[in-house]
DNA sequence: CCTACCGATCGGTAGG
DNA sequence: CCTACCGATCGGTAGG
């Protein structure tokens, strides 16, 4: 009935294997995080790092959600202190191509890996990383639509047709930046953000 | 020394093998493509599998060439046609896009996947995943320094940028397509293209 | 949280 | 092209 280690003991294990699980998952991906790799980083066994989560699943999940709040606070809070609308749009924009300029997940965007990972297949991991992209996507548009109503983009402006531009050029950004390791392609998205946003 | 197998049959059964090998990868990865299912998929052996390409490695090579083949004559050569400059850029773009939308591999760009799997990698195939990117970006910049050059856009038209965008949508359209199997995904694709192409 | 296992599967080899 | 293996590793479980 009692546990071997206290609450807060756990918890600093638990957290210690997620910190460990990003950091592996966002080079190797979500599938490639496996429970042997990650008890042998951390000096456990693998039942001892089963045992916080049940099941790989449910650590991918774990993991996902993770990496989520890590991307809430480099990119969507830094932006909050802009003005709504078009400054917003411009703050969290600039957040993104930071956060993927300075390598905040070592291996790239985390989201897009496993969004490629997973697209595939069914399940709550792939479900997870959908419904990220929704929310996400939805910000934009929302603040989009928010600049066009303050006047600050024409009139007309198809908020959709900005998200997904905008979209992509971050992924354009997060590929030259992984795979080519391009120091100029940063100069690049900010040249096509502005060139979108005014 | 005489082979067991006819030097066409034993060339028959390398192409079915690569073949299956790119219908695999392109939903399960390069990495995910494994010899046992190949064999299975097959009605062969694992070592009859094996015997033709000697490693993985040496395997998934031949499956981003038999790749590069594919997006070859799917998206280069329907716009060879086309007028140089403005007109071929266009054409190339569509060509793009409609490949990606008709599905030619079920799981998507087999490339981006590819990228993605293999960019935080060292080795031959994520050299030649690189070296693919680094030959059709250059390809957009050349058509798209030609159109700057007689005309068809305006002058001071950055290549590297217009090639940067242009990649990026096409990224961006693939994600729509393979994650959120969004069927309006493409208009926003042409509807972008067009707005960069005058 | 541990040890000690399980069956399955991985890439690859020996030998024919 | 096959059978018959190899050592390693996978996710997961039993039992404590």
């Amino acid at each position: 009935m009692s546990p071997r280690r206290s609450v807060a003991e756990a918890l600093g294990t638990r957290t210690a294997i997620l910190d460990r699980s990003v950091a592996v998952a966002s080079t190797e991906g979500l599938e490639g995080l496996t429970i042997g790799r990650l008890a042998l980083d951390l000096g456990m066994s693998k039942s001892g790092v089963l045992g916080h989560f049940g099941s790989k699943e449910t650590l991918q999940l774990a993991v996902l959600d993770r990496a989520a709040e890590v991307f809430r606070a480099e990119v969507w809070e830094p932006a909050q202190p802009a003005q709504p609308g078009l400054p917003r749009l411009r703050a969290l924009c600039e957040a993104w191509i930071s956060y993927l300029e300075r390598g905040v997940f070592p291996g790239g965007c985390f989201f897009v890996a496993a969004a490629h990972e997973f697209d595939g297949r069914k399940g709550p991991v792939r479900d997870a990383v959908a419904a990220l992209f929704d929310a996400w996507r939805e910000r934009l548009r929302k603040e989009a639509r928010r600049a066009v109503k303050v006047g600050d983009l024409p009139a007309g402006t198809d908020a959709d047709q900005l998200a997904f531009e905008l979209l992509g050029v971050v992924m354009a950004l997060n590929h030259a930046i992984q795979l080519h390791h391009d120091p100029e392609a940063a100069a690049l998205a900010r040249r096509a953000v502005r060139a979108r946003l005014i």
